[in-house]
DNA sequence: TGCGTATATAAGCATATGCCTATATACTGA
DNA sequence: TCAGTATATAGGCATATGCTTATATACGCA
């Protein structure tokens, strides 16, 4: 694997270097088993709508997920065409599923995309 | 894997943060194959040592890699122990091999450790 | 014991990061 | 077209980060 598909350091640094925040972390194992829109982390990380609109941003520009508009909705999901995309979901895969924070927001009726 | 040896998102994103630096991640890719002490790195990333020493030390405070005093030089290896020690070895499995630093201080007659 | 080499720590500085509030833009539906 | 909801952007602030130089500490050897 390594000789062939490897990864550059630098893409990698700037990969790691966004999941090395807590909240984008989270977004980022939520989103290995579901879509979600900005609204949706607002909720879930009671977090102001522009903090959490900067950390998307920044996980988007570098590629790493991308984003659908579905009605009045910008749903966000990991991008399978990112360069890094299988380091991505084999550190994800090391982290606690985070199904509590979607159950908790069907609980309380706020829970969005539908998948 | 998930369930059982999860690794906490606290502890995920603060071995990730470290690990999201262009100097440390190549320190730690270099550490995957030969151990390594601060001069060498210090001659390798051509950076005053305070600088090595504080990524190297940032890096063993939470326990990633470890140090192991070796006569005058105190040499640093991945801590096969640490807990996010599998997660660790994934992420570098995805990069490049870094041996050429290595030729390059056996060339200039650099290289320290033997192993 | 004292010099030379290796490493660590302290202090300072410039830049990056993450959060907030205020405001702009985009879409939906009446 | 206008009101309401969703998202993005701008600007500001406090803290974190990474680097440097200066200095302290630790070890090996004459």
């Amino acid at each position: 694997m390594i000789a062939k598909e490897a990864l550059s350091i630098d893409k990698a640094a700037t990969a790691l270097k966004l999941m090395g925040d807590k909240t984008r972390l989270t977004m980022l194992r939520i989103l290995a088993d579901h879509d979600c829109c900005v609204c949706e982390f607002v909720e879930i990380f009671n977090m102001s709508q522009p903090s959490i609109s900067q950390h998307v941003r920044k996980m988007k520009d570098i590629g790493m997920i991308k984003e659908q508009r579905r009605g009045q909705w910008i749903v966000y999901s990991l991008n399978e065409e990112f360069e890094g995309y299988e380091m991505v979901k084999n550190v994800l895969h090391h982290l606690p599923v985070q199904d509590h924070h979607l159950e908790d927001l069907i609980q309380r009726g706020k829970r969005i995309s539908c998948e």
